[in-house]
DNA sequence: ACCTGAACACCGTTCAAGT
DNA sequence: ACCTGAACACCGTTCAAGT
């Protein structure tokens, strides 16, 4: 009460910077389970500075993931509201898969997030789940899809196969993860 | 040519059985990622006697894995012999992902096997993709399951669902599997 | 023929000391 | 207010030396 916020300090948010711009790239490179230690070596401060701005791995892949959730809760509401709640869902798995491989070991971290409530990432996954759900609830009136499917299904879905990608062939990922969608909605056959 | 066949040393054998007793209680309760040389310290031998009757961690897994999938694929080759297809892949799916869930992080071991020829475990894979299309070819020939569908999609699917129960909770998991069984199935309804 | 364990290179995490 | 880096505890893997 009354505390007032003070900035940051020029070089802690340079270094913080810095430590976000090398974690993105080694993540892409050798996924979420690569060593802090490079990333700080990488980054060119000392290992305790990693620790001071992100207390673990998590809040790291947490810190990274903001931006990037932001747009796609984002486009999530963009969706719910089109006219062809079919396509919607269709599109919004996709995105969150193509979201959820981005790292290797990612989608355990958030398959895991979203059972443990002390996850960083799990304020995300709840949203990712409300999100599937609302866009499950407008599907099912037009009897576009199963009417037992549920958002947690759908965000089980998207993390096996975002884990997929990361463990098969593009073809064989694209493959389940077609027939997985085709699953949810009822067959639009005359 | 010639090469006698050498039977092990008494004590060599012993160790080789202590080590895999421990190796199977330690996977099963820490993954197939968890620490070799507590798996050495627990069976009361050096890391070297791991790593001399074990070249790699793979090998390892690789060793414990071979009665139970001999197991596996003679249950396979009886269903591929039955009646009903539909109801023989469906078990037939059941039970590999039990199989690929008996230890967390085995999933990933068969998922990356299958595409590396040097992997020990890739052989089993052959194996478990190969039995997939047997019983997909009798089922299609009755109309039982989709035309498009390949012994490669169904052990992505398996790989998928094993990865799925170590990182979700088991009534997620058991919808996410019988839904994906389901969509491979043809509707049989009236 | 097999086993031991030191050796090397690496890592996660904490925290006293510096600026 | 933030940063450094030593300290501790741990691990994978190899290989010379022993029995």
């Amino acid at each position: 009460m009354g505390g007032t916020v003070r900035r940051p300090r020029a070089d802690a948010l340079r270094n913080a910077e810095r430590l976000l711009a090398e974690a993105d790239a080694v993540f892409r490179d050798r996924g979420t389970d690569a060593s802090l230690e490079g990333i700080a070596r990488r980054a060119g401060v000392a290992i305790g500075t990693l620790y001071a701005h992100f207390p673990n791995r998590r809040a790291l892949v947490g810190a990274l993931l903001r931006d990037r959730n932001d747009a796609l809760f984002a486009r999530g509401d963009e969706l719910a509201s089109l006219a062809e709640p079919a396509p919607a869902l269709r599109e919004w798995i996709e995105a969150v898969v193509a979201h959820a491989a981005t790292y290797q070991g990612l989608a355990e971290l958030l398959a895991d997030g979203a059972d443990d409530a002390a996850s960083e990432l799990h304020a995300s996954c709840e949203r990712l789940t409300a999100i599937s759900d609302r866009l499950l609830d407008t599907a099912r009136r037009t009897g576009a899809v199963h009417s037992d499917v549920t958002g947690a299904d759908v965000f089980t879905l998207m993390n096996a196969a975002a884990w997929t990608r990361a463990h098969a062939s593009a073809a064989q990922a694209a493959r389940f993860l077609a027939r997985s969608v085709d699953g949810l909605l009822v067959d639009e056959v005359g």
